[in-house]
DNA sequence: ATATATACATAATTTTGTTATGTATATATT
DNA sequence: AATATATACATAACAAAATTATGTATATAT
């Protein structure tokens, strides 16, 4: 993983779908790339503790066959620094591939 | 800064222009981004020494005008590290493009 | 004389990952 | 019945790789 990217990819995620839980974020980023990106756990409950810290996400935890699940949203501040965040992530990803390929400028 | 970026900026720049020195490495990447990305100097020179000290950067350097360059250039080891530090850097930006727009997909 | 640009370097700190470990339940396999 | 795998969350120790601040030094423009 490219550090500071992920904070940006569950926000993304939770913009496209309004309710999630850390694990199946992790399933989802892997079904989207086929594999290639494996979120560790080590990395995602961390960030999401600090996205809810943050007050750009908050969760509920419900009981769904008999394990406990913590869904996440995006509050409204959420929803805004989103919008920038992805922004901001969108620029500089095009900004590297101006160096990386410099025939495409 | 996306973390971790960076070294393969350094490798990708000196491919296609195989003798730099530290600063023209800032300006190059300012001008390719239009002044989006500016490599700070405590990124850039840490990064050059591990690059030289993992024997990818080889340097040399000189006085022009008065001040110090020091020029680098990629090892044969450095070569065969590179395309391979592109392609897997290039396969990452591709896989969050995914993220960010799933409709491209 | 002073500010800005060029040119390199390092130290302290912060951010953000990886790896390892722990707890717990459901389901499939031997 | 026992064991392995998948699901589900969490945290601690550690490492990597930035940012910020600081330092040295020369050339050029104001």
């Amino acid at each position: 993983m490219l550090k500071g990217s992920l904070s940006v990819i569950i926000l993304k995620l939770l913009q496209d779908k309004p309710r999630m839980y850390g694990y199946e974020i992790t399933q989802k980023v892997k079904e989207i790339t086929a594999g290639d990106i494996a979120i560790t756990e080590g990395a995602l409950y961390p960030t999401l503790h600090k996205l809810e810290a943050d007050e750009f996400l908050e969760s509920t935890t419900e009981i769904v066959e008999g394990r406990a699940r913590k869904y996440y949203f995006l509050t409204q501040k959420g929803n805004e620094h989103s919008a920038s965040a992805i922004t901001e992530l969108q620029t500089f990803l095009n900004n590297i591939q101006l160096i990386l390929n410099p025939k495409l400028a």
